[in-house]
DNA sequence: CGCTCAAAGTTGTCCTACAACTCAGCGATA
DNA sequence: TATCGCTGAGTTGTAGGACAACTTTGAGCG
C-alpha cells in the first residue's frame, strides 16, 4: 500500500485488505497515533486508502485479532495500550530476528555453519520426509553486544534450497530466502519447552549453567507442506518472550 | 448460536459474527468436517445460520486468524490440518483448564488455598495497585491422575471479588467466576520463562528436580484495566505447550 | 448543579452487484 | 492416446448504499 492516498488498483495479487492491514499495522507500531488513541473512523480510512468499507473493516478485524487495536461498537477503533511498548508477540508468524529487532533490541546474527547431510529421524518425522533424504542445516547465534541471546538450528529439505543460496542463507533472515524461493511459510506450529543449557549439544560452554526456553516449531506453506523445522534456544532472562492473547 | 438454523435476531448483545464464529469453531474442533476438509461455501453458511454474507465472512476471517481454517480465493474454506489433533494454542484467550481439557487430557483441578492479604510489590506493579491494597490469592494444582501437571497462582484485587465467592472461586475455572461478575478478560499479555522446580516456593518437593515452563500473565478487561495476575508453572514434559502462529 | 433526551457520529449487519480466482471438463491438436 | 488450452460454473474478494444498534456529546430543563 502506497503511503499516499493514491493506490486504487490491486497491483500484485496481495489482497487489498491485507495491504491496508499491513500499512495500518506499520503506522500503529511506529507510534503515529499514540498509545490508547482513537484511530480515524472507517469512513475516513476508506477515503485515505481509496478502498471500500468492507476492505477497511476486514483489515481492522485482522488487527483486532492480533491484539493491536480494540474496536468498540458505536465509538471507534482504539490502539491497545498494554502498558509497555510490546506491540506484537509470538502468535504472529514473523521471523525471530525480525521480532527481536521490532522490540528494539540491538541484536545481530552470526551464522555458525551451514551443512547438507542426511536427515535425522526426528527431523524426518517433523518434515514428513523419508529416511535418507538430504536436508540443509543452518546453525546460528543471535547476540546482543557480546552476550548470547539465542541459538537457532533450522532444517529444510535440501531439494527446496538451490546450492547457489548456500552462501547467503543464514546471514539475513531465513524467511527472506524462503520468500525469494516462493516458499513463504503461512503457518507454524510451535511447542515450548524448558531445557538446561548443559543438555544442548551445540551450545558453547558458557551457557551450560543457564536455563533455556526452547521454541520448537515446524513451518508450513499454504498447502500444508512442511518446509522448515527449527529449534530456537533462548537464554532465560535475556529475552522477553511474549504472547498477546486475545479472544 | 442455536444449533438449528433458526436464530435470526441478535438475542443478547453478542455480535452475530461472533456467535457464528464460536459455533463454527465448536463444529470444527468436534471433527464434524474432518481434517483438511472443505467447509460449506459462504452462501451455504449464510442459509444455515440465516445471516448475511458479511457476517459469515467476518466469522470466517476470525477463524482464519486463529489458524483454524484456510480461506482460498476462488476455491473455498478448508479445515487446517497440521498433522495432529491440536486445534488451538495459547494465543487464544481461554482458561488454562479449558485448554487442557480440549486437548483431551483427563485432568482435574485441586484448590490448595484461597487467601486474602496485602498485595506484594510485584503484584502491585502488574495489577496497577497501590501498596496496602488487598488481593485475593488462589493457589491451585492441575493433575492428570496422580501426576502433577501444573501449579497456578492467581491474584485479583480483593475489591472486585465479593467474599461470597470465596467458597466457589478456584474449584472450577477462575474465568467462569470473573465472567459471572461481569469482569471478563478480553486480552492478556503473557511472558514465558524457564525456571527450576526447586526455585518455586509453593511447589511440593517432588518436582524440585524438574524444570518448569512459567506462563506469567496479566489479564485485562475491555477498558484496559488489569483484573488478574497469574503465574502458571507447567512441569516440563507433562504438557504440550503449543502456539499456532499465523500471518 | 444534575438530569433527561435528542442528535450526531461510529460500528454492526444486510442487500445487490461485479471482479478475480480456482477447478473440472470438454474439445482441438499433435 | 496424451497433452494442451479454453470455457464455464462455482467460490471468494471488493464495491456501494442503506439501515440498525450503540456511544458520546451537549443543549435544554428542572
Amino acid at each position: 500500500m502506497a503511503s499516499a492516498a493514491t493506490t486504487a488498483t490491486n497491483a500484485g495479487r496481495t489482497p487489498l485488505a491485507r495491504q491496508v492491514a499491513e500499512d495500518l499495522r506499520r503506522r500503529i507500531v511506529s507510534g503515529e497515533f499514540g498509545r490508547g488513541a482513537r484511530l480515524p473512523s472507517e469512513a475516513e480510512l476508506c477515503e485515505h486508502y481509496r478502498v471500500s468499507r468492507v476492505t477497511v473493516r476486514t483489515a481492522a478485524k485482522s488487527l483486532e485479532s492480533q491484539g493491536l487495536v480494540d474496536i468498540r461498537h458505536g465509538s471507534g477503533m482504539y490502539v491497545v495500550d498494554l502498558g509497555g511498548h510490546i506491540r506484537s508477540g509470538l502468535q504472529e508468524l514473523r521471523s525471530i530476528t525480525e521480532t527481536i529487532e521490532e522490540w528494539g533490541i540491538d541484536a545481530h546474527v552470526r551464522r555458525v555453519s551451514l551443512t547438507r547431510r542426511e536427515v535425522a529421524p526426528e527431523e524426518a518425522a517433523k518434515l514428513d520426509l523419508t529416511i535418507g533424504t538430504e536436508v540443509v542445516i543452518v546453525h546460528r547465534e543471535i547476540l546482543a553486544g557480546d552476550e548470547l541471546v539465542a541459538i537457532s538450528i533450522d532444517a529444510m529439505p535440501a531439494e527446496l534450497i538451490p546450492s547457489s543460496e548456500d552462501t547467503t542463507l543464514g546471514h539475513d533472515s531465513v524467511f527472506s530466502v524462503l520468500d525469494r524461493l516462493g516458499l513463504s511459510p503461512t503457518r507454524a506450529l510451535a511447542e515450548i519447552h524448558a531445557v538446561r543449557g548443559s543438555e544442548v549439544v551445540l551450545a558453547s560452554t558458557d551457557i551450560a549453567e543457564h536455563l533455556l526456553v526452547l521454541l520448537d516449531q515446524v513451518h508450513y506453506d499454504r498447502n500444508g507442506q512442511p518446509i522448515a523445522y527449527s529449534k530456537t534456544y533462548f537464554v532465560e532472562g535475556r529475552f522477553q518472550f511474549v504472547i498477546v492473547r486475545t479472544r
